[in-house]
DNA sequence: CTGAATTTTCAAAAAATATTGAAAACAAAT
DNA sequence: ATTTGTTTTCAATATTTTTTGAAAATTCAG
């Protein structure tokens, strides 16, 4: 396979992958095409490239730097603001675990706290398993958001390291 | 907050976060309620209690049942079929990361396996970046899949136990 | 086997989501 | 201050996804 053929595919299959996580198609294509670009790309690079409309590339690439993924690159001289990716995986990782943390779990500890609170008799079958079914999700729901919070400091050896052997 | 509304929004919300997910918000509402009933329901009770068409029921049950989430039951003399979910929610976490690695995880590594292979000179810049990229996504995702077998044969404490014991 | 109850299918409709493109806003150079 | 290149916005449009509901298929009882 030629690399610019593997370029094509990885972008199409990123977007695919994407979709099934909830993630915009074209966001997910952007973010797969700088991470296989060298150099930082213009706006009309990407347009060019993935064939879609300015404003369809502008809105996912402000998407992208909010998550954190993509930074804006000033190259002096140039009037045109260019973008890259963080190469780096660990980090993209640790990245999007963050801001899912952050946008999802979050409030759903949230919302499942305020739900454990219902009112009414404590020998009622009824509220008895929904007291309990909720307080469990809310247990689990702890416990990975204290896990992640841990991942998300811990170094790039994280995984390949102690994490391994622990399990052997 | 009463036990009715509460089940209310413990359904909606669900609903709401298994969009972020993925996942169909009709097909998480009903695992929702299926989670906070003690009963089985039918089709018939799933209709009335989401306010939505009988296919739909149809549709989504079927795919929890894919997604090992949900069970019918057969309850003897009555001719319906019934519908319960699994409360256990280690169980649930698991089963839907056993899923969701083999629906997704796996066939990305398969992928990305394919695109190391790219042809072209080892020298050139562009072809070992791009190889870069790919075996770096490629051995976070076999380190990934590794561990989630491991966390998917493990006992329920997993959590709790070791995992964190291993942080201090 | 027949008929009634129940489940499944799927084309059409509705709803939700993503994309376009042109106008407006902004920024730099002269 | 004006022109020119660039980015941003957002109403209209297109696409994708979900939902409906009625017909077909299936299941069970007699």
């Amino acid at each position: 396979m030629k690399l610019s053929e593997a370029k094509q595919q990885f972008i199409s299959s990123w977007g695919a992958f994407g979709t099934q996580w909830g993630i915009n198609r074209t966001m997910a294509q952007i973010h797969a095409l700088l991470l296989v670009s060298i150099n930082p790309l213009t706006q009309d690079e990407i347009m060019e490239e993935l064939s879609i409309s300015r404003g369809n590339v502008n809105m996912n690439i402000r998407e992208l730097i909010g998550w954190g993924l993509v930074d804006r690159v000033i190259i002096s001289g140039e009037r045109k603001e260019y973008f890259t990716a963080e190469k780096d995986i660990w980090k993209v990782a640790t990245q999007i675990i963050k801001e899912r943390k952050k946008r999802e779990l979050d409030p759903m500890i949230k919302l499942l706290s305020q739900l454990e609170n219902v009112e009414g008799d404590k020998k009622d079958k009824a509220v008895q398993q929904f007291t309990q079914v909720i307080g469990s999700i809310k247990k689990l729901g702890l416990q990975a958001d204290k896990t992640l919070d841990l991942l998300i400091k811990a170094e790039e050896n994280w995984f390949t390291g102690s994490m391994l052997k622990m399990f052997k």
